[in-house]
DNA sequence: TCAAGAAATGATACAATATAACATATCGGA
DNA sequence: TCCGATATGTTATATTGTATCATTTCTTGA
């Protein structure tokens, strides 16, 4: 089983749990090199850029990182479910809950950075139908909605 | 008025209307340089790459380009709502009805590169509650479905 | 008309994001 | 244990987008 190296974020048991359970599912293999930057993702909690994400893991590794090492535990982490790439932001985040495959929908606040992701069947049923009256044939769909969180739209009335 | 270089794509007289409506709208001044941005957008009719514009562009007016100088017009065009990004692909797209402000989905099709603009308030409204029901206030959202269009499909069934 | 400020453009350099190509190491199964 | 597949390391480079500052063009108003 994979080990996590000396100078690795803390991760919970919760979510190594379910990072196996997702490899198992689609025959990965859950290295500890890509556990380490599951967890660096995870202790952040906000959206990452993937230089970022280099930064923090050369301070806590303290050592160089190829960008294209980092590329690709991104694209292994994203393949199996487990974090998702923010297209309208170029960062990456931890899915929030990745017991099953899904597609997700964002909530991006403009203000403090936080994002929210939801899961709307009935969005996904309606795009579905959009596409379907155009003849066309979805695959996935990117949904970012930019805007102010809950919080930060208190502050500052219309 | 504005008038177009020696060296401009052709710009239909719809386009340069429509362009001059949205300027008007928004105190904006529609100069030759940005009118050739646009009618070079127009002829080639795909999404487009700024340093792939920036290639059109030199071939056509036999010159040199700075990418900043095509990234002001492409802020501009977008500015004016002439001119979409899409924000899955970091291409660009002329709107296809740009007579009025709106927001836009779109449907990309991963074979032919084909794109098609659609618009749903029934979508929006949905987006709009879904943001509600977390307490989010929407400014924008960015829709992009990736899939087959229908003449694709046909070619390679499920 | 002409001066002054605002908006647009030009030129150079650079920052941020992402991938290519090829060598080496490690894992897992025959 | 050996082989093939997968993962990692290293170096270089491609792609996308900005910062800064000088210059030009346009607009407005005296």
């Amino acid at each position: 089983m994979a080990r996590q190296p000396a100078s690795a974020a803390p991760l919970a048991a919760k979510w190594r749990k379910l990072a196996e359970g997702r490899c198992a599912e689609k025959g990965e293999r859950l290295t500890p090199a890509r556990l380490a930057v599951y967890a660096e993702m995870l202790a952040r909690d906000r959206p990452v850029s993937a230089y970022e994400l280099i930064g923090l893991l050369e301070k806590r590794q303290k050592r160089k990182i190829a960008p294209l090492t980092v590329y690709r535990h991104l694209d292994f982490l994203i393949r199996t479910g487990l974090v998702h790439r923010l297209q309208s932001a170029q960062t990456y985040l931890p899915c929030d809950h990745p017991d099953h495959a899904h597609e997700s929908q964002f909530l991006l606040c403009s203000s403090c950075g936080h994002v929210d992701e939801v899961e709307s069947s009935g969005l996904e049923a309606l795009l579905s139908r959009i596409a379907d009256e155009h003849g066309f044939r979805p695959d996935n769909a990117v949904v970012e909605v930019k805007g102010l969180c809950g919080t930060c739209a208190d502050g500052q009335p219309d």
